[in-house]
DNA sequence: TGGTTAAATATTGTATACTTTTTTTGCGCA
DNA sequence: TGCGCAAAAAAAGTATACAATATTTAACCA
């Protein structure tokens, strides 16, 4: 793609997520050019793509801010999310294949392999196959507009700064979850699948909920 | 908002919607700057924003086309509503305000005033009361995300290509689920409201497909 | 004749200058 | 002092020129 407008986005998306562009700043579109080393033109159009994966929000005349959110909105995304990837699964198991079936499980054990004796695992392994599962669901219910709409909940900048490391139970339990939704995908229970997914992300939101209020108690 | 830009948007947009700017069709930024009497750059601010839309797609080296869809598009585009505006109603039946639930009913009754001695309405009376029905929910279910999935969904070329006029049973069966829908919200009750409107939506889908076999005989 | 490459052409990407709109500033008057 | 209006400044919108990239065409060689 495009050099410079990536340039843009990359650097703006980064911005925001890290927190060095706080929520609800003006964003300036000369600013942003100097800040990326590029014309106001490829800020413009990143700016545009920025807008509809909702990182920021166009208000009153056409200035652009970082979009801002709350503990709402939070429990918002999980819901939303429970919902559709509950869905998502259930016509998964319709429409799954048994290449996505083994891809699947290949990464479903990559993740069992990567618990150490102390019940935990790396960061990054997890969350790299997590991911993958995820999103090989995603392609398995056969509808690029669902998928469309559960990367854009999936990537929002809130969902990014809130990746909590599982603990050892928890983490036990979502690899038990995973072995479940593979059963009834393996199945073809369409009902099973989307009840199993749906619980898996409720229950990550409590894991989120638990850790945040930990957080606070720890201030 | 600016001129150039939305002008851009509306004629490109509408273009596609009528099949002036065929599906599959090679959009080229220079023909559509002349064709909308603006320069390449609203042009290219109009077709992120149709990209975001899913009016037009990104292929290959950033050339952009006109989407095409198929008849299995409609029906994931169905099935998608059925579910998203179920998850609204019953959110909505939880948050819904005295207020809001006046404005639904001022709706419901301008559709029913609006029946004729033969059992028909006028389109336009309907199209708008109906619009203004469905938005309410999504605004009163509280999640703009949510409200923003819906919009794009149902703003989707091939949804408003394919407006159906109902029949005079079938508008009375809309009219009585409007109705149903009104009391569920107005109970509170958050899984009747999901089921009435889920239930609303997959019977249009059927009247969707009656018109559409209709059509196909009538070849 | 068929395929490969290079030149020409078409199309998109980028920068910049200029225009319009909006916001801020500051001055005058009540 | 506080309000309102006007002028100035700032920011976004628009057009255009130029650069980079992709696609097509044509020619040459095997």
């Amino acid at each position: 793609m495009s050099k410079a407008i990536d340039k843009a986005y990359a650097r703006i998306r980064s911005g925001i997520v890290s927190g060095e562009l706080a929520p609800g700043q003006h964003l300036k579109e000369e600013e942003l050019a100097e800040l990326c080393d590029v014309s106001r033109t490829p800020v413009r159009d990143a700016l545009r793509q920025l807008e509809a994966d909702y990182f920021v929000e166009r208000r009153d005349n056409q200035r652009v801010f970082v979009a801002s959110w709350t503990e709402d909105d939070i429990d918002d995304i999980f819901e939303l999310r429970a919902m559709l990837e509950g869905f998502a699964a259930g016509r998964a198991a319709e429409h799954i294949t048994q290449g996505q079936l083994i891809q699947l499980r290949h990464h479903h054990e990559a993740i069992v392999k990567g618990v150490g004796a102390n019940g935990l695992i790396d960061s990054d392994v997890f969350l790299e196959n997590n991911r993958a599962f995820h999103r090989l669901i995603w392609d398995a219910a056969r509808s690029a507009r669902l998928a469309a709409m559960l990367q854009r909940l999936v990537e929002q900048p809130v969902v990014m700064r809130t990746l909590v490391t599982y603990g050892a139970k928890d983490l036990a339990r979502s690899i038990s979850q995973h072995d479940e939704i593979l059963d009834a995908l393996s199945h073809g229970d369409r009902a099973w699948a989307n009840a199993a997914m749906t619980s898996h992300i409720l229950h990550a939101q409590r894991v989120y909920h638990s850790a945040a209020a930990e957080q606070v108690a720890a201030q």
